[in-house]
DNA sequence: CATCAGGGCCCTG
DNA sequence: CAGGGCCCTGAT
């Protein structure tokens, strides 16, 4: 595990395209607490690995949602070459949306009973994905077949063993490991941190990703895309929708898990919790936007409840 | 104390 | 295509 200190080596003030709100674009409050990030109000700061180089990220809000200005700091220990801060942000152009446009997407709900009132409010927010596919995987096999709880202790036992550690701005945070560190690590080693069956997917899941070419795959359409991603051990029906949604940012919704049913139903103002009934609801009203729709909802849900604690939202998402 | 479900997936038959 | 096994933890 490596641990440094960054200086600030690059610094640009950054002008997305509004509607562009801070906040929603670079928070989401239903992600289980991990320490690879830190968000307040209009800051946040995380680990970035691009090019084989670890980066410190430092964002401040510096706009309004219909005036963007975002402040992007760059921390690393060597100096940067303009080729490089260029590559990068453009990557997070790319990995924050800056640039894209829901436009389509509003003006078609706005006036929708169901998500209209949500559009309004969360106007400017966008699907924002902070890791890349590694990490994206090994956060897939740590979410399988357990609850949030031991997920956030098995990730906690992961990153002080074999992620690594930068500080920058006062912020001390982690990286999620290399595939080649954690490749020569023995599989019993890793069951020792008690992260059980998911020792062998994570190794078996390393191997795989250092086989794919990256690049082509983002250009890939999304069904080939899918296959693609079902290749690798580890990652089934439920792990490739998240990694399809978050990473490569298509709209997919193929998967409604079970324990989140009941939380579609309520925000789909619905009497069943039946994942078929509440998809064909979905299907018929919403089609391709679908995942959208969920999206503005489901945000509007974990905001009001992470700034209100609401007693009865608690018992549907039991991690916040 | 024992039993079991929990943000799945792989493998076998 | 159905169903058993995998691991640990906390709830009952």
């Amino acid at each position: 595990m490596m641990k440094q200190k960054l200086k600030k080596v690059y610094s640009k003030v950054i002008f997305p395209s509004a509607p562009y709100n801070f906040d929603y674009s670079v928070h989401n409050p239903s992600h289980f607490p991990a320490p690879v990030v830190h968000w307040e109000s209009g800051k946040l700061w995380f680990s970035f690995r691009f090019e084989n180089k670890l980066i410190g990220i430092k964002f401040t809000n510096q706009g309004i949602t219909t005036k963007p200005e975002i402040l992007v700091e760059f921390y690393y220990k060597d100096r940067l070459d303009k080729e490089y801060t260029e590559k990068l942000l453009d990557e997070l152009d790319y990995k924050f949306e800056f640039n894209k446009d829901y436009s389509e997407f509003y003006n078609k709900f706005k006036e929708d009973k169901l998500v209209g009132k949500a559009i309004e409010k969360f106007s400017g927010m966008k699907n924002f994905c902070i890791e890349n596919l590694y990490e994206y995987l090994m956060i897939a096999i740590l979410l399988q077949n357990t609850n949030v709880k031991r997920t956030v202790n098995m990730t906690k036992a992961m990153l002080e063993n074999y992620g690594d550690l930068i500080e920058f701005d006062n912020k001390k945070i982690y990286s999620i490991w290399t595939p080649k560190n954690i490749l020569r690590i023995p599989e019993q080693e890793l069951r020792n941190l008690k992260v059980g069956y998911r020792a062998k997917n994570f190794l078996r899941a390393s191997e795989d990703y250092l086989k794919m070419d990256k690049i082509y795959m983002r250009k890939l359409m999304d069904n080939e895309l899918k296959k693609e991603l079902l290749k690798i051990y580890g990652v089934g029906p439920a792990s490739v929708d998240y990694i399809m949604d978050g990473v490569y940012h298509r709209k997919i919704l193929n998967v409604i898990p079970p324990w989140e049913s009941k939380i579609y139903s309520k925000l789909l103002k619905l009497k069943t919790t039946d994942t078929k009934e509440i998809m064909n609801f979905l299907d018929k009203n919403y089609g391709k936007d679908k995942s959208l729709v969920i999206k503005y909802l489901f945000m509007d849900l974990a905001w009001k409840h992470k700034l209100e604690n609401i007693e009865e939202i608690k018992k549907l998402l039991p991690y916040t």
